[in-house]
DNA sequence: CTGCGCTGCTTGACGCATCAACGATGTGGC
DNA sequence: GCCACATCGTTGATGCGTCAAGCAGCGCAG
């Protein structure tokens, strides 16, 4: 490990706040729909993307990928949410490897119930104290961060 | 629970990317420091906080407050660094309910060979794919939304 | 059409965070 | 002084994520 370049004052204070936000704004989302709807933010996500989807079901690698998880928490997740009744799981009809994980009535109705106040937190915790300049910066810099971790996942 | 406002197409967007490095930044971080130095990224941001107090050390309310974390959790990381001899704890002086956490001297070699390592991947995962005016963004806006999740959890 | 490697998923063990309950010490009102 | 209450910290139970191992099913080479 040769010497790294130090951070200078500047990246020292974006590093700090981003460090800030980073640490507070899972656990503040978690805990709101924690509260209000007995699920954690992974289970939301999960419900929510199933519910976009044709059929209301995913392949488990497809979902996770989505979700930005690995397949083992996914399988999991799918086995908890199966056991409270809100996602079944079905073979693939074109492949016998693969499951088909589906939102059932009962998940529909717990996305929609868990929607409003979840949207709400992320408004409030985020949007509320943002300019429309910082809603576009944020946004752009997010990107460019999240691009960059997608490509080294790959590598 | 009334009707939110929901996200229009650009905070949606900022939404997504915000999630996106939310949910990886930190996984990569985690990694990289397991896989490099064997210790968490909490457990290498706790004793970064010791190697700059005073004396190396601090009392563990003060500390979980700069950590942003609960006493509960600090108190099982410092058990933790305790077992490997990375940290020690000693009565507090003036209050013989508090304790303080000292970090030893080779917990200090610890932070001492983990801190390069650390600091090229924050810089390689978030500075060097920003400009000098996204810095700046980002940390305008990153302080932005870290006061406003301050400001609530003490509300 | 068979053997081998790859993909898709599941499972169990382990580590860490959270929560609630608790013991112990300080502090302010009376 | 004494009692109530707040502060400081520890501990054990529980739940989730990760990692490594494993089992099918698929698909290609020969």
């Amino acid at each position: 490990m040769h010497e790294p370049r130090w951070l200078d004052a500047r990246e020292q204070q974006a590093w700090r706040s981003v460090a800030a936000v980073i640490l507070k704004l899972p656990a503040e989302l978690e805990q709101q729909l924690q509260r209000d709807s007995g699920m954690s933010h992974f289970e939301y996500w999960v419900m929510a993307l199933l519910s976009e989807a044709t059929e209301r079901s995913l392949r488990l690698s497809h979902l996770a990928a989505q979700a930005n998880a690995s397949l083992s928490r996914l399988s999991h997740v799918v086995t908890r949410l199966e056991r409270r009744g809100w996602v079944t799981r079905r073979p693939a009809p074109d492949d016998a490897r693969a499951t088909l994980a589906v939102l059932t009535a009962a998940g529909v109705d717990q996305v929609v119930a868990a929607a409003p106040g979840h949207v709400g937190t992320v408004r409030e915790l985020i949007f509320d104290a943002l300019t429309e300049q910082d809603v576009e910066d944020l946004a752009r810099v997010c990107a460019a961060i999240a691009d960059r971790l997608d490509r080294r996942a790959t590598l």
